[in-house]
DNA sequence: TGCATTTTGGAACGGCCGGTCCATAATGGC
DNA sequence: GCCATTATGGACCGGCCGTTCCAAAATGCA
């Protein structure tokens, strides 16, 4: 045997997701990764070949955690309780200041496009599977798949206007009353 | 007197607008910006001071145009066709390649948030003014102020949404069907 | 207790970044 | 034609970037 590894790596991953989320990914350098994730360089390099390979693991843990948080959502709730409360979630309490870093993927869909293609292409598949989580949910009001499928396209759509405003460092009480305006309309559409 | 300037200062700008919407702040280095200006360095500090005095004027001038193309469909048209005319434009055949570049305001908010905060909130500002001037165009179709105030805030929302959704690399016909739901279920919540 | 193996810290690397500087060129007024 | 003034091209700058490299440290096994 060797040398065992001296930090956990998911942990590690952890901090690095939280960096790039409000940062994005060109303006956070390895300087402050390294700091933030605890490691050295040379561990770095070792576990996660370079700078885009820690990227594209938080792009994917980042991705997990959105749909898991939906879909345990739907478990519990109606499933436009569940949608409604999928973008409550980021205001909530315990969320702290990350209701302000919008979705990581909408970020780099954003910063990314025309800059690194294989990134952002990266975060386009996975977008692409939240999609499929809100099909999901949608077809479980019994909607009809063709009309789910439509809706569906339409929520993203939402979700990432909503995603883009909370950005916009409006007040909180400004950016729930968006979210409330737009789920009134939708739920009227819907119902 | 002295020497007079050898380049035409709008037609420049309008070369670093264009460098800049389909790139990004951060992306685009001072080499590109001059290559595609077809000025030297020297010209580019004299006439702008620096590379955020560029863009800053870039963003004025994407935000006037904007306002423009909305403001001006408002004198032809009525309010809600202008709104609508608003979003197909971009996909239109003059527009060209830039229907995948969205809104640069938008770009520049997701990009430069917690990183540039002064650019970021230049931007704001002129996104602000943006959805001031659909307030005005819905205010127009005589719903009543405090109605056209709600709804300004919830078409910003489908605004950034639709804009982000342009870079998604997603096949036109697709995006040009996500225009026509949103709108279709906008105007049946309106009329 | 050595040995093979792998991680770790930190120095070092070339390259590109935004920005500065200066000699030269181009003008209008004298 | 000369001067004051301003624009221009391009060399140059320090600094930070992502990455590489290597000696030292830490383990399990013989």
């Amino acid at each position: 045997m060797a040398r065992p590894l001296e930090f956990d790596r998911t942990t590690a991953t952890q901090s690095a997701l939280l960096l790039f989320w409000s940062k994005g990914y060109q303006a956070t350098s390895l300087a402050d990764l390294v700091a933030a994730m605890g490691i050295s360089r040379s561990s770095l390099y070792a576990a996660y070949g370079d700078k885009r390979g820690v990227f594209l693991e938080c792009l994917d843990l980042f991705a997990a955690r959105s749909i898991a948080i939906l879909t345990e959502a739907r478990t519990r709730q109606p499933p436009l309780t569940a949608l409604r409360s999928f973008f409550l979630q980021p205001i909530s309490e315990e969320a702290g200041e990350r209701w302000a870093w919008g979705c990581m993927l909408v970020n780099t869909v954003l910063e990314l496009a025309g800059v690194d293609d294989a990134l952002c292409a990266h975060a386009r598949r996975r977008l692409a599977e939240v999609e499929a989580a809100f099909e999901a949910c949608l077809s479980d009001t019994g909607c009809g798949a063709a009309k789910a499928a439509e809706l569906s396209a339409f929520l993203m759509v939402v979700n990432e206007g909503l995603r883009v405003s909370s950005r916009r460092a409006l007040p909180q009480p400004v950016h729930r009353a968006q979210i409330e305006t737009t789920f009134r309309l939708l739920e009227s559409t819907i119902a």
